[in-house]
DNA sequence: TGCTTATATAAGCACTTAATTATATAGTTG
DNA sequence: CAACTATATAATTAAGTGCTTATATAAGCA
């Protein structure tokens, strides 16, 4: 359920995760595809507990969603959470990263 | 000079900004009208040194402007900012805070 | 079953942030 | 000029945040 309105005190918490620069890029990726923990790790270049606690707390917030599959945990894009549509207006200025989009293809062994 | 380029890491310090209560009801409060410092902490209740510290950030930001007028300074949204069109897409999306204009409005003494 | 891989979680620490208190600056008014 | 008002700044502190290291969980495979 979509909702157009949306209160300050709920839109502080939004604002909040998306003003990371590891979290929206995060979502850049994950605008071009679904992606596993793994494949972050390696387009981030940072560590695993690092990347899985930044999920978790987009989790949380319902901003994004996952979806195990075998090992492997996929994340993608909410676009059913109640809010989506302020994340969707702030996404549309997040530029696409195309050497991370690289980056992350090249993930071997997962 | 309006962009529509925008990179990520010009995102994030803009939206880590937002991402504030006080800041944002600052920007909520200050797209109804200009407003001196003591109107702001009349209105959100808080002391005059909290209030100057989130301006000054604003500022630096170039997110708001300020114009000095006798004792009173008075600041309003900067629409000429780089970036305004994130700022705006977000403002967008806060409601209007009346019982906040309406107290800064009986806001005396200044 | 035991080993490996993918991911999550917990604990600790360094850094940042937002508030308070105290003080400084600048304009106004007598 | 002195007193007052509006605002800024500085120093301190408490709380929050993001990272690292270490460990736990869970699935796949020999």
């Amino acid at each position: 359920m979509l909702k157009t309105e949306i209160t300050l005190e709920e839109m502080v918490p939004i604002l909040k995760l998306l003003g990371d620069r590891t979290r929206l890029t995060i979502f850049s990726l994950l605008r071009t595809k679904q992606a596993c923990v793994c494949e972050l790790v390696e387009a981030l270049e940072m560590s695993q507990p690092s990347i899985s606690q930044h999920l978790r707390k987009l989790r949380d917030a319902k901003l994004v969603k996952e979806e195990r599959r075998g090992q492997w945990i996929y994340y993608s894009i909410n676009e059913e959470t109640t809010h989506y549509l302020l994340v969707e207006h702030v996404l549309k200025f997040v530029p696409d990263q195309p050497d991370l989009i690289e980056k992350m293809k090249q993930a071997k062994g997962c």
